[in-house]
DNA sequence: AGCTACTCCTGGTAGC
DNA sequence: TGCTACCAGGAGTAGC
């Protein structure tokens, strides 16, 4: 499932291939994709403009567009579970699965088409004349500065719901998904139903820790591919998967104590930790005594 | 505030 | 082989 290392992957490789160019038309095969606009609202928004920059925010590929030197707004981007973004040559039929392309001007030959492909139609492919405003509901980067110990610790302090809800709430922090939350909390020790209030100190700078350094590793390695879905856009799998020590390794040793990998469900998704390195929190349904003092 | 349930989708797979 | 039933899941929303 793209998450923030798999979308950072994906801006990187079409973006030298996009920028600069000018659209010249859409097609649209799948109209609940563009997120509510109409088809014919899209296709005039983006033909004729220049796209001058693609990004990344959060879990969203960004794509800045002008028109005659003016900010002419721009798209926004989510793959969500099996969204894919190509650059392909107009002599290629249209990829199975195409939701939205775009076509690009004809300075670049072989690189005429952007197209976003999706199985499952999760995926969205908006334009907004104001993207930032889209965009306004997001919680700070994760690799980004504002992200500290402190800040972490801080804003862990007044939450009391479990920490893996509270680390997939993309207003709280902005990147992470079902992959990743699992994997940094095991790197923590944290276990995943633990209240985000009761993390002590020493716990909550170790998950700062483990949240930069799995993310960080997982961009190198062009991000995780473990079913048909995820590629990037040259076709290649990730092999962050390679690395995980508990998602989809239920039952097998934990690297770090041997004890097997236990999967629950929290807040209906798939959820997998190490019972000796993530011990349940005290009062917790999986360690409670038959009756609760007080 | 924060929980659960529900919705959107379809390929893959388990079970028979 | 061929069928059905069920599963995964990010984010938005509704209801409590």
């Amino acid at each position: 499932m793209p998450e923030l290392p798999e979308v950072e992957t994906t801006a990187g490789l079409i973006r030298p291939h996009v920028v600069g160019r000018r659209i010249e038309g859409a097609e649209v095969d799948w109209v609940r994709t563009l997120g509510g606009q109409a088809e014919g609202d899209f296709v005039r928004s983006v033909s004729g403009a220049r796209i001058v920059a693609v990004g990344r925010r959060a879990k969203f590929v960004t794509i800045d567009l002008e028109r005659g030197g003016e900010p002419a707004g721009g798209l926004v981007i989510h793959l969500r579970m099996t969204g894919r973004l190509l650059v392909e040559p107009a002599s290629d039929p249209a990829p199975a699965y195409r939701r939205v392309s775009l076509r690009l001007d004809g300075e670049r030959p072989g690189r005429d088409w952007l197209h976003f492909v999706d199985v499952r139609k999760f995926g969205r492919f908006e334009f907004h004349a104001d993207p930032a405003q889209r965009l306004d509901h997001l919680g700070p980067e994760p690799l980004g500065p504002e992200f500290t110990p402190d800040w972490l610790r801080a804003a862990l302090r007044p939450r009391q719901r479990a920490i893996k809800p509270l680390l997939l709430d993309q207003a709280f922090l902005a990147g992470l998904g079902n992959i990743y939350v699992d994997e940094s909390l095991h790197r923590a020790g944290i276990h995943p139903l633990r209240r985000a209030d009761r993390i002590h100190k020493d716990r909550a700078e170790a998950l700062h820790g483990a949240i930069i350094e799995i993310l960080e590793a997982a961009i190198e390695r062009e991000g995780s591919s473990f079913d048909a879905f995820y590629r990037t856009p040259e076709g290649q799998p990730g092999s962050y998967q390679h690395l995980f020590q508990v998602y989809g390794r239920e039952g097998k040793p934990c690297g770090t104590c041997g004890r097997a990998i236990r999967r629950i469900v929290v807040g209906q998704r798939g959820t997998h930790y190490c019972t000796r390195c993530q011990p349940a929190p005290r009062g917790s349904a999986a360690s409670r005594a038959p009756s609760s003092g007080k």
